[in-house]
DNA sequence: CTGCAGGCCGGCG
DNA sequence: CGCCGGCCTGCA
Protein backbone atom coordinates (compact mmCIF):
# COMPACT_ATOMS: atom_id res chain seq x y z
CA UNK A 1 0.00 0.00 0.00
CA UNK A 2 1.56 3.34 -0.98
CA UNK A 3 -0.10 7.08 0.02
CA UNK A 4 -0.36 10.09 -1.79
CA UNK A 5 -0.83 13.18 0.11
CA UNK A 6 -2.60 16.35 -1.09
CA UNK A 7 -3.57 15.33 -4.31
CA UNK A 8 -6.14 17.60 -6.07
CA UNK A 9 -7.88 14.67 -7.84
CA UNK A 10 -11.60 14.04 -8.45
CA UNK A 11 -11.26 10.25 -8.46
CA UNK A 12 -14.39 9.03 -9.71
CA UNK A 13 -15.51 11.47 -12.26
CA UNK A 14 -11.80 10.93 -13.74
CA UNK A 15 -12.33 6.93 -13.69
CA UNK A 16 -16.19 6.88 -14.68
CA UNK A 17 -16.17 9.51 -17.10
CA UNK A 18 -16.03 7.71 -19.97
CA UNK A 19 -12.42 7.69 -20.86
CA UNK A 20 -11.79 4.36 -19.74
CA UNK A 21 -13.66 0.95 -20.09
CA UNK A 22 -11.64 -1.04 -17.52
CA UNK A 23 -12.52 -0.07 -13.71
CA UNK A 24 -14.58 -1.98 -11.15
CA UNK A 25 -16.53 0.39 -8.40
CA UNK A 26 -16.30 -1.66 -5.13
CA UNK A 27 -18.40 -1.61 -2.14
CA UNK A 28 -16.09 0.59 -0.08
CA UNK A 29 -16.62 3.46 -2.97
CA UNK A 30 -12.80 2.40 -4.30
CA UNK A 31 -12.11 1.35 -7.60
CA UNK A 32 -9.95 -1.67 -9.23
CA UNK A 33 -8.63 -0.89 -12.28
CA UNK A 34 -6.71 -2.69 -15.17
CA UNK A 35 -3.79 -0.67 -16.33
CA UNK A 36 -1.19 -1.61 -18.21
CA UNK A 37 1.20 -4.24 -16.56
CA UNK A 38 -1.10 -4.80 -13.22
CA UNK A 39 -3.92 -4.07 -11.42
CA UNK A 40 -4.40 -1.45 -8.84
CA UNK A 41 -6.92 -0.64 -5.96
CA UNK A 42 -7.34 3.42 -5.54
CA UNK A 43 -9.77 4.71 -2.83
CA UNK A 44 -9.24 8.49 -1.19
CA UNK A 45 -10.14 10.25 1.94
CA UNK A 46 -11.62 13.27 2.68
CA UNK A 47 -8.23 15.45 3.34
CA UNK A 48 -7.12 14.40 -0.64
CA UNK A 49 -4.97 11.65 0.55
CA UNK A 50 -4.84 8.97 -2.52
CA UNK A 51 -4.01 4.76 -1.31
CA UNK A 52 -2.96 2.63 -3.88
CA UNK A 53 -2.65 -1.23 -3.60
CA UNK A 54 -1.41 -3.09 -5.91
CA UNK A 55 -0.31 -6.80 -7.00
CA UNK A 56 2.63 -5.20 -8.55
CA UNK A 57 3.96 -2.64 -6.59
CA UNK A 58 7.10 -2.06 -8.03
CA UNK A 59 7.25 1.57 -9.23
CA UNK A 60 4.05 1.78 -8.27
CA UNK A 61 4.28 5.42 -7.28
CA UNK A 62 5.67 6.27 -10.93
CA UNK A 63 3.00 4.56 -12.61
CA UNK A 64 0.18 6.31 -10.45
CA UNK A 65 1.20 9.85 -11.01
CA UNK A 66 1.83 9.07 -14.83
CA UNK A 67 -1.50 7.37 -15.58
CA UNK A 68 -3.45 9.75 -13.30
CA UNK A 69 -1.24 12.86 -15.09
CA UNK A 70 -0.78 14.02 -11.66
CA UNK A 71 2.25 16.45 -12.39
CA UNK A 72 0.42 18.84 -14.99
CA UNK A 73 -1.17 21.73 -13.58
CA UNK A 74 -4.73 21.87 -14.22
CA UNK A 75 -5.23 25.44 -12.15
CA UNK A 76 -2.94 26.81 -15.26
CA UNK A 77 -4.92 24.95 -17.92
CA UNK A 78 -8.72 25.76 -16.38
CA UNK A 79 -7.52 29.77 -15.48
CA UNK A 80 -6.80 29.82 -19.75
CA UNK A 81 -10.03 28.19 -20.38
CA UNK A 82 -11.90 29.80 -17.75
CA UNK A 83 -11.65 32.89 -19.79
CA UNK A 84 -13.10 31.78 -23.02
CA UNK A 85 -16.68 32.29 -21.96
CA UNK A 86 -19.26 32.06 -19.64
CA UNK A 87 -20.20 28.86 -20.63
CA UNK A 88 -17.02 27.10 -20.09
CA UNK A 89 -16.38 28.63 -16.67
CA UNK A 90 -19.85 26.77 -16.08
CA UNK A 91 -18.14 23.41 -17.52
CA UNK A 92 -15.02 23.57 -15.60
CA UNK A 93 -16.72 24.12 -12.33
CA UNK A 94 -19.03 20.93 -12.97
CA UNK A 95 -15.74 19.09 -13.58
CA UNK A 96 -13.23 20.33 -10.88
CA UNK A 97 -10.23 17.24 -10.36
CA UNK A 98 -11.31 16.00 -13.67
CA UNK A 99 -7.94 14.66 -15.15
CA UNK A 100 -7.00 13.23 -18.74
CA UNK A 101 -5.99 9.94 -18.01
CA UNK A 102 -2.55 8.44 -19.75
CA UNK A 103 -3.70 5.49 -21.40
CA UNK A 104 -1.79 2.83 -23.38
CA UNK A 105 -2.14 3.54 -26.94
CA UNK A 106 -2.71 0.35 -28.42
CA UNK A 107 -5.54 -0.41 -25.86
CA UNK A 108 -7.53 3.14 -26.47
CA UNK A 109 -6.71 2.29 -30.21
CA UNK A 110 -8.94 -1.13 -30.25
CA UNK A 111 -11.33 -0.04 -27.71
CA UNK A 112 -12.49 3.41 -29.44
CA UNK A 113 -12.78 1.54 -32.70
CA UNK A 114 -15.25 -0.73 -30.78
CA UNK A 115 -16.76 2.55 -28.76
CA UNK A 116 -18.12 3.81 -31.84
CA UNK A 117 -22.27 3.58 -32.37
CA UNK A 118 -22.08 1.89 -28.81
CA UNK A 119 -22.44 1.92 -25.15
CA UNK A 120 -20.38 1.95 -22.53
CA UNK A 121 -21.53 -1.17 -20.98
CA UNK A 122 -21.00 -3.14 -23.91
CA UNK A 123 -17.85 -1.75 -25.03
CA UNK A 124 -16.32 -2.52 -21.53
CA UNK A 125 -17.75 -6.08 -21.99
CA UNK A 126 -16.43 -6.79 -25.23
CA UNK A 127 -12.69 -5.28 -24.33
CA UNK A 128 -12.92 -7.52 -20.92
CA UNK A 129 -13.46 -10.29 -23.43
CA UNK A 130 -10.87 -10.19 -25.71
CA UNK A 131 -8.67 -9.51 -22.72
CA UNK A 132 -9.72 -12.52 -21.53
CA UNK A 133 -9.07 -14.40 -24.60
CA UNK A 134 -5.79 -12.90 -25.14
CA UNK A 135 -4.47 -10.59 -22.13
CA UNK A 136 -2.56 -12.27 -19.67
CA UNK A 137 -3.97 -13.07 -16.12
CA UNK A 138 -2.83 -11.04 -12.94
CA UNK A 139 -4.68 -12.67 -9.59
CA UNK A 140 -5.27 -9.26 -7.16
CA UNK A 141 -6.75 -10.00 -3.81
CA UNK A 142 -7.26 -13.56 -4.67
CA UNK A 143 -9.66 -12.72 -7.81
CA UNK A 144 -8.58 -13.06 -11.71
CA UNK A 145 -7.91 -10.40 -14.25
CA UNK A 146 -6.67 -10.09 -17.69
CA UNK A 147 -4.26 -7.35 -18.97
CA UNK A 148 -5.00 -5.99 -22.32
CA UNK A 149 -2.94 -8.14 -24.50
CA UNK A 150 0.10 -6.73 -26.65
CA UNK A 151 0.53 -6.22 -29.67
CA UNK A 152 2.34 -9.34 -30.35
CA UNK A 153 -0.43 -11.19 -27.81
CA UNK A 154 -3.07 -10.15 -30.21
CA UNK A 155 -1.72 -10.42 -33.99
CA UNK A 156 -3.14 -13.63 -34.67
CA UNK A 157 -6.28 -12.46 -33.38
CA UNK A 158 -9.41 -14.91 -34.61
CA UNK A 159 -12.59 -13.67 -36.31
CA UNK A 160 -14.63 -16.29 -34.33
CA UNK A 161 -13.34 -15.06 -30.83
CA UNK A 162 -14.07 -11.32 -32.33
CA UNK A 163 -17.38 -12.36 -33.07
CA UNK A 164 -18.12 -13.92 -29.51
CA UNK A 165 -16.81 -10.75 -28.07
CA UNK A 166 -19.93 -8.62 -29.41
CA UNK A 167 -18.30 -5.89 -30.87
CA UNK A 168 -20.58 -6.67 -33.85
CA UNK A 169 -19.81 -4.95 -37.17
CA UNK A 170 -16.74 -3.55 -35.95
CA UNK A 171 -15.07 -7.13 -36.28
CA UNK A 172 -14.03 -6.08 -39.19
CA UNK A 173 -12.12 -2.81 -38.51
CA UNK A 174 -10.06 -4.57 -35.49
CA UNK A 175 -8.84 -7.55 -37.77
CA UNK A 176 -7.87 -4.84 -40.65
CA UNK A 177 -6.62 -2.40 -38.10
CA UNK A 178 -4.36 -5.17 -36.59
CA UNK A 179 -3.48 -6.72 -40.09
CA UNK A 180 -2.06 -3.28 -40.95
CA UNK A 181 0.02 -3.49 -37.93
CA UNK A 182 1.27 -6.67 -38.62
CA UNK A 183 2.02 -5.36 -42.46
CA UNK A 184 3.97 -2.22 -40.79
CA UNK A 185 1.28 0.10 -42.54
CA UNK A 186 0.71 1.22 -38.80
CA UNK A 187 3.18 1.83 -36.13
CA UNK A 188 1.97 3.32 -33.18
CA UNK A 189 5.05 4.42 -32.01
CA UNK A 190 5.74 6.40 -34.91
CA UNK A 191 2.45 8.47 -33.57
CA UNK A 192 4.39 10.01 -30.78
CA UNK A 193 6.43 11.87 -33.50
CA UNK A 194 4.02 13.53 -35.32
CA UNK A 195 2.13 16.44 -35.06
CA UNK A 196 -1.46 16.23 -33.77
CA UNK A 197 -3.17 17.15 -37.59
CA UNK A 198 -0.52 14.62 -39.19
CA UNK A 199 -1.61 11.80 -36.20
CA UNK A 200 -5.39 12.31 -37.14
CA UNK A 201 -4.35 11.89 -40.95
CA UNK A 202 -2.41 8.59 -40.13
CA UNK A 203 -4.93 7.14 -37.82
CA UNK A 204 -8.07 7.64 -40.30
CA UNK A 205 -6.28 5.78 -43.12
CA UNK A 206 -7.64 2.62 -41.10
CA UNK A 207 -10.80 1.11 -41.55
CA UNK A 208 -13.64 2.19 -38.92
CA UNK A 209 -11.55 4.91 -37.42
CA UNK A 210 -13.03 8.14 -38.16
CA UNK A 211 -12.32 12.13 -36.75
CA UNK A 212 -14.36 10.75 -33.32
CA UNK A 213 -12.54 7.78 -32.36
CA UNK A 214 -8.81 8.79 -33.74
CA UNK A 215 -9.43 12.10 -31.34
CA UNK A 216 -10.11 9.76 -28.71
CA UNK A 217 -7.22 7.93 -28.81
CA UNK A 218 -4.54 10.82 -29.40
CA UNK A 219 -6.10 12.18 -26.44
CA UNK A 220 -6.24 9.63 -24.29
CA UNK A 221 -3.44 7.60 -25.27
CA UNK A 222 -1.08 10.24 -26.23
CA UNK A 223 -2.01 13.37 -23.93
CA UNK A 224 -2.84 15.49 -27.09
CA UNK A 225 -4.86 17.76 -26.03
CA UNK A 226 -5.92 19.92 -29.39
CA UNK A 227 -8.23 17.65 -30.70
CA UNK A 228 -11.96 17.71 -30.75
CA UNK A 229 -13.60 14.43 -29.86
CA UNK A 230 -16.93 15.84 -31.24
CA UNK A 231 -19.83 12.52 -30.23
CA UNK A 232 -23.21 12.64 -30.11
CA UNK A 233 -23.19 13.99 -26.17
CA UNK A 234 -20.73 17.51 -27.47
CA UNK A 235 -23.00 17.99 -30.46
CA UNK A 236 -26.11 17.91 -28.18
CA UNK A 237 -24.60 20.43 -25.72
CA UNK A 238 -23.00 22.73 -28.54
CA UNK A 239 -26.49 22.86 -30.14
CA UNK A 240 -27.96 24.12 -26.59
CA UNK A 241 -25.08 26.30 -25.64
CA UNK A 242 -24.02 27.72 -29.07
CA UNK A 243 -27.07 27.35 -31.19
CA UNK A 244 -25.90 29.73 -34.02
CA UNK A 245 -23.02 27.76 -35.03
CA UNK A 246 -25.13 24.53 -36.86
CA UNK A 247 -24.94 21.05 -36.17
CA UNK A 248 -22.27 20.07 -38.95
CA UNK A 249 -19.45 18.21 -37.33
CA UNK A 250 -16.78 20.08 -39.45
CA UNK A 251 -18.35 24.12 -38.36
CA UNK A 252 -18.42 22.54 -34.93
CA UNK A 253 -14.84 21.48 -34.90
CA UNK A 254 -13.44 24.82 -36.34
CA UNK A 255 -15.78 26.72 -34.00
CA UNK A 256 -14.39 24.65 -31.49
CA UNK A 257 -10.19 25.00 -32.36
CA UNK A 258 -10.78 28.67 -32.67
CA UNK A 259 -12.27 28.95 -29.12
CA UNK A 260 -10.53 26.83 -26.85
CA UNK A 261 -7.68 26.58 -28.76
CA UNK A 262 -4.83 24.09 -27.74
CA UNK A 263 -6.76 22.87 -24.84
CA UNK A 264 -10.01 22.31 -26.67
CA UNK A 265 -9.62 18.39 -26.57
CA UNK A 266 -10.04 19.52 -22.16
CA UNK A 267 -12.63 22.06 -22.70
CA UNK A 268 -14.79 19.23 -24.60
CA UNK A 269 -14.44 16.84 -22.23
CA UNK A 270 -14.98 19.23 -19.23
CA UNK A 271 -18.62 19.86 -21.34
CA UNK A 272 -19.10 16.18 -21.98
CA UNK A 273 -18.84 15.33 -18.14
CA UNK A 274 -20.58 18.69 -17.59
CA UNK A 275 -23.70 17.45 -19.91
CA UNK A 276 -24.43 13.85 -19.13
CA UNK A 277 -23.64 14.28 -15.22
CA UNK A 278 -25.82 17.93 -14.89
CA UNK A 279 -28.03 17.51 -17.49
C1' DC B 1 -42.16 -3.33 -30.74
C1' DT B 2 -39.29 0.56 -32.03
C1' DG B 3 -35.45 3.50 -30.94
C1' DC B 4 -30.98 4.13 -29.82
C1' DA B 5 -26.06 3.94 -27.98
C1' DG B 6 -19.28 8.39 -27.09
C1' DG B 7 -19.60 6.93 -35.58
C1' DC B 8 -18.19 5.36 -39.78
C1' DC B 9 -18.65 3.42 -44.37
C1' DG B 10 -20.37 3.35 -48.88
C1' DG B 11 -23.39 4.76 -52.36
C1' DC B 12 -25.89 8.21 -54.36
C1' DG B 13 -27.20 13.00 -56.20
C1' DC C 1 -17.76 16.50 -52.48
C1' DG C 2 -21.77 16.51 -48.92
C1' DC C 3 -25.52 13.97 -47.45
C1' DC C 4 -27.78 10.02 -45.50
C1' DG C 5 -29.28 5.16 -44.81
C1' DG C 6 -27.66 1.11 -42.58
C1' DC C 7 -25.23 -1.28 -39.23
C1' DC C 8 -24.13 -5.77 -34.57
C1' DT C 9 -26.48 -6.06 -30.42
C1' DG C 10 -29.04 -5.61 -26.23
C1' DC C 11 -31.62 -2.86 -23.28
C1' DA C 12 -35.28 0.78 -22.15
Amino acid sequence: MIKLQNVDINLKDTITCGQCFRFYEENDGSFTIVLKDRVINIKNDEQNNLYIESNNEDNLEKVIIDYFDLERNYDDINKILLNKDKTMKECIENSKGLKILKQEPFEMLISYIISQNNKVSRISNSVNYLCEKYGKKVIFKNKEYYLFPTIDEIKNIDLNVLKESKVGFRDKYILSTIENINKGNLNIKDITNMNTNDALKYLERMKGIGPKVASCILLFGYSRFDVFPIDTWVKKAMAVLYSDIGKKQKDISEFAKEKYGEYCGIALQYMYHSMRNVK
